[in-house]
RNA sequence: GGCCAGGUAGCUCAGUUGGUAGAGCAGCGGACUGAAAAUCCGCGUGUCGGCGGUUCGAUUCCGUCCCUGGCCA
């Protein structure tokens, strides 16, 4: 059974997850499978941490610069594509590690999702346009008297609920228990977090991708990517085309950008932490000095801690 | 050195006509079933600058000292 999960490296942003995957990959002859949100999205580099150029050479990678800054993407569109992905490197003889920090993709791939109805484009797309505008509360409301087990969530997933309900007179959760898409695949992973370190690693991070050229391409996307396209959603962006435009100063659009990722990396630690099967994790702190043995290990199977 | 304004939560501040105090941000915890680097929910004890005094009771009034900023010398 072991032999047949697929490996995964996961951990919040900044902790190291790259640096462990590509020294793995190498070891092993291994394709590297991005599951992360941001790297999608073309042009979107400095500020999403892509791998670099060279890195990229020296070990193949899927799921990264697949899609224009305006499409709109899902964790169900990523795991059709992340099926594909895996079956090519396995093609090339090569062993996929999937790699990323978007716990929610992760989900959709190893996790159990719902065989969706079609949606009538037309109808959703009308129904959407409605629903943006209505203030979270009265969405709230809606959703509370279309499908009130997702009624206490976010913005985001009251959309959901309701425009299911409405487009096909369902409720999410009945949908899963009655259409569920069993999971495909089983998975190991690999939880990368320098623990405390984590914060001082964002800052610096944040630093060098200033220092890097972070404003150049803020400022050059924002004359080409529709202001209200998906790929402005990675941390950062917001500030630093503002400091781009000169709405604000260096120092401040730092400590800014610093915050949100520091709050970015808490809600991941929080997802790793519950919605992960233990069982199936091992944790690596990548500054330790065995990290490497530790890797290894857990590349070979062994799951306890 | 003198005068003025301040010293209250990690930060910026509010407030208590004397009954030991509360916002925003930060931080912490949580949710997450096809937009997830998204979207939401919850959590506020801190010598109210120090020491004395008045008072049943002081963070609040009085005295004094310390610190910060400004103005005047």
């Amino acid at each position: 059974m072991a032999g047949s999960s697929i490996r995964v490296i996961c951990g919040p942003t900044a902790a190291g997850k790259s640096a462990v995957a590509l020294w793995l990959a190498q070891r092993h002859r291994a394709a590297i499978i991005s599951a992360d949100s941001r790297q999608v999205y073309r042009g979107f580099d400095i500020g999403t941490a892509k791998p670099t150029h060279q890195e990229r050479l020296s070990v193949p990678h899927f799921g990264i610069d697949v899609l224009d800054p305006a499409q709109r993407y899902s964790a169900a569109a990523w795991a059709d594509d992340a099926e594909r992905w895996i079956a090519h490197a396995q093609a090339a003889g090569l062993e996929p590690l999937i790699v990323g920090g978007t716990g929610f993709y992760l989900r959709a791939l190893f996790g159990t999702l719902f065989h969706e109805p079609a949606l009538d484009p037309r109808r959703r797309e009308a129904l959407e346009s409605f629903l943006r505008h209505m203030p979270t509360e009265e969405l709230r409301r809606w959703c509370a008297a279309l499908d009130p087990a997702r009624a206490h969530l976010g913005r985001t997933q009251l959309m959901r609920g309701v425009e299911i309900a409405l487009l096909t007179g369902e409720r999410v959760s009945a949908l899963h228990a009655r259409a569920p898409r069993p999971p495909r695949r089983t998975a190991r992973y690999l939880l990368v977090d320098p623990g405390p370190a984590l914060a001082s690693r964002i800052a610096e991070r944040v630093d060098r991708m200033l220092d890097g050229g972070w404003i150049t391409e803020a400022a050059r996307l924002a004359g080409q990517v529709p202001a209200d396209a998906p790929a402005w959603k990675a941390t950062g962006y917001d500030v630093v085309r503002a400091l781009a435009a000169g709405a604000i100063e260096r120092p401040a659009a730092r400590e800014q950008v610093v915050i949100a990722t520091r709050q970015y990396a808490k809600r991941q630690r929080t997802w790793f932490r519950h919605q992960l099967d233990p069982r199936l994790v091992r944790t690596l702190d990548p500054t330790a000095r065995d990290w490497q043995d530790r890797a290894e290990q857990w590349w070979h199977g062994a799951t306890e801690a």
